[in-house]
DNA sequence: AGCTCATGTGAACGGCTTTTACATGAGCCG
DNA sequence: CGGCTCATGTAAAAGCCGTTCACATGAGCT
């Protein structure tokens, strides 16, 4: 990690050279530190070392740098679950699962950007290329949720995929919002949230109709040790 | 409605004489309107017709007043959850998910309570009066749950009650706090949230072995037309 | 060299939170 | 009833923040 100026501290002319580029990440730093609510303007100002007028050539206000972070976080998070999903490999149920985790992984790994993504506040539709970034990064679960529908068992109706998805997220969105960030600030649980959202999914799946044992499908087939693994949880009492 | 002294405005002594009380109305009025982040101390005092200084008599601080306020919501959620629940009449996959509605409608139309509850950013170990009463409110889903985990099916290995009452929560809050309020700043959809959650705990349920077309159990029966009611979703293509 | 315009500064306004010293009067005690 | 006391309210002030505006600086172009 390098900025052009170093740090933004130490000598520096009458302008930074980078001042857009420090406010983001300074915000960041502050916001997973301290809740986007606790966030201040002139705190970002202070850590890049410019006075407190200076961010207004680069954000019309301080919604609109959240509103940036926010934006910078649907597209990392699209990355990362495009990523995850790996087009369906080895075979579409574990890479759904995959997914599952990566929702989780960013909501814990990136506090900051899931907070300015979900927790801000801020209306999502006045921002029409926020909302644009947040439908892109849904897409990649509904585009997952699609290929999953199209292997339900025959015996029983197609789920709508939409619905699917939408299902999908909320049990990431509820489990990442309500026990996801470890450090402080979250309730205790008898299991990981990671355990707890797999089981999750993968109960709702049998619900489907889905045979979720991984045995099927494309079996590419690193079998777990199937031992008595005869349902998603593990030997909670 | 009405205060003692009459809204507090029009003619009133040096003292107010209800002061703590008009605070917390003030306090869900605005935060209701503007978000818990958007609510102000000295607004709420304003409004109360009282000097910027006089909450201060009353609360700590700001943090608080929304706690008091979180406190509330924790205690009203749980007793509209209790009331939900009905002691799993008429039979308890019915009452299960009116409980789920319950959740929803709480979340719908008591928008301020639910923000102070889960999204003010007050960090729940902080605060173990405001954690007793969420805890509370929690044991009637876990209560719920154990009495729907009782019923499973005896081909099937009992899935532990407490994995599901945070299954059935998670699924609740994702959904409430990603579609919930219908006012402004929610995502569009193809349904309701309240069939959104229904399906997603009908298959849910599915999954773990329960018959979810309400035929069994204690059979009070007012079936709906069971037509093609083949699946929890409706005719969504 | 000189011009121009993006970028940063300083000072100022109003608002918020919180503290402190002081005012008021409700409730009690004699 | 008179007076005391203490919970409750006020005024003023300090310190922070967001935001704006007139002004300074200097990077890049001609």
């Amino acid at each position: 990690m390098s900025w052009r100026k170093d740090q933004g501290r130490a000598e520096r002319g009458y302008h930074h050279g980078n001042l857009k580029e420090a406010l983001l990440q300074a915000a960041l730093d502050l916001i997973s530190k301290k809740g986007p609510a606790g966030f201040t303007f002139a705190d970002a100002a202070r850590m890049a070392g410019v006075s407190p007028a200076a961010p207004y050539r680069h954000f019309r206000d301080r919604d609109e740098l959240i509103a940036s972070i926010a934006q910078r976080g649907f597209e990392q998070f699209e990355s990362l679950l495009t990523q995850a999903w790996d087009d369906g490999r080895p075979d579409t149920v574990t890479a759904f699962e995959r997914v599952g985790k990566a929702y989780l992984a960013f909501a814990r790994e990136e506090p900051a950007f899931y907070s300015a993504m979900f927790e801000s506040g801020l209306p999502p539709d006045a921002n029409p290329t926020l909302m644009a970034a947040s439908e892109r990064a849904f897409a990649i679960i509904r585009a997952a949720a699609e290929r999953l529908a199209a292997l339900a068992p025959p015996g029983m109706p197609r789920p709508p995929a939409m619905m699917m998805a939408l299902h999908i997220w909320s049990m990431s969105h509820g489990v990442a919002s309500l026990f996801g960030r470890g450090d402080a600030a979250r309730r205790k649980l008898p299991m990981s949230p990671e355990e707890l959202l797999e089981a999750e999914v993968l109960i709702y799946l049998r619900g489907l109709g889905f045979a979720t044992d991984r045995r099927p499908g494309t079996g590419t087939a690193d079998e777990k040790p199937a031992g008595e693994r005869s349902g998603p949880w593990g030997k909670a009492k």
